[in-house]
DNA sequence: CCTATCGGAATGAACGTTCATTCTGTAATA
DNA sequence: TATTACAGAATGAACGTTCATTCCGATAGG
């Protein structure tokens, strides 16, 4: 095996038992083995699991934030916009529901608490800074309802997480439609 | 210390440190130790581990339920209904960031997605009946918009837990006329 | 009223297991 | 041959749980 290929083979062992058990039900050893390596092996290429672990996080929201964006335009008035970020990202989550669980478990871990705080904070370059200019030009223009970003965003995405949520967990099933009429009534929070 | 108290201060210990450090930080000698017991003891209140887990969560709901539904009458019109539940929850969450701590920590864990399943399937009691109720009848008076259910407990109360969360990791600040601001906000996101 | 006996509550050291990480000998590569 | 990469055994720390022992209040006997 290609010492790329190694290195790909521990990534991808690793995104998929955290994201199916856990953190903590994925031991090293685990991921070594589907990864088809030796447990030492590992970190040859990663210093320690924190590492793996908060570097499986940017390669997720990297992949994720390049397909939401893809086609976006700031020509489109903001329904259009919110409705084109929000399907995106709903459809991102249903498509890739390893990655969507990943997240999940990485945003509900002191790993993702610390990645937030930094993006809020603005010492990390947040790959949403199309939605925080999306939130403060609607605000601005009297389009969206006037609150604290961080609220807007919670009204936006928090529905939106909960529904992926529910989804792969198998407790509803959300076609194209669905998926559009639900981002529609988020709008419908967030709009004036 | 009688009985009752050792058991109640292991409850309490439990809950707090669960709620700071989630499961994997609350070692049972820790809560031993925070109980002001011996870590043996605890085994003479609770079964095991899992047992105190489920236990507490229980407890939560039950206090939780019983706050929120203090003046909840079903002559009320939806709307206010509605904000009666919605505003009482996040209130709660707000004021007891312990029990929304834990009750996150839990939901996100094996042990809530097989509560959740038992209540979806009808196999346990909810304590949610109320939203049930509330929710059908909305959507059979067109009320409210015509969703499964699930997706509507979503866009009614993902927000709520999201922006509850961001409070309490002090990334906004909630006084009262932004509670009611953010429920009705949720509130548009489901009516018709 | 004092002391001996007793039973369950409480204890914390010890056990077996699991984990992340390190070490070591071997194989591949140059 | 010298160097690097590797696998997997070894290591030690941390965990949940157990269990032989201690503690303590109640009761009985003198």
């Amino acid at each position: 095996m290609a010492r790329n290929d190694k290195r790909e083979e521990i990534v991808r062992a690793a995104r998929e038992l955290i994201a199916e058990n856990g953190f903590h039900g994925a031991p090293m050893a685990m991921i070594a083995e589907r990864a088809g390596v030796g447990a030492g092996t590992i970190y040859r290429y990663f210093e320690n699991k924190d590492v793996l672990i908060n570097e499986l996080y940017g390669g997720i929201e990297d992949r994720m934030n390049q397909i939401i964006m893809d086609g976006y335009s700031t020509e489109t008035p903001f329904r259009g916009r919110f409705l084109h970020i929000g399907t995106g990202l709903l459809r991102y989550f249903i498509e890739h529901p390893l990655d969507f669980r990943y997240l999940e478990q990485f945003h509900n871990s002191p790993y993702g608490v610390a990645v937030r705080r930094d993006k809020l904070l603005g010492n990390r370059e947040g790959g949403c800074n199309a939605f925080k200019e999306l939130f403060e030009q609607g605000m601005a223009q009297q389009v969206l309802k006037n609150f604290p970003l961080v609220i807007l965003f919670d009204l936006a995405f928090g529905p939106l997480v909960t529904v992926a949520r529910d989804h792969i967990l198998g407790f509803v099933t959300l076609d194209a439609a669905m998926i559009v009429r639900t981002v529609e009534a988020c709008w419908d929070g967030i709009k004036r």
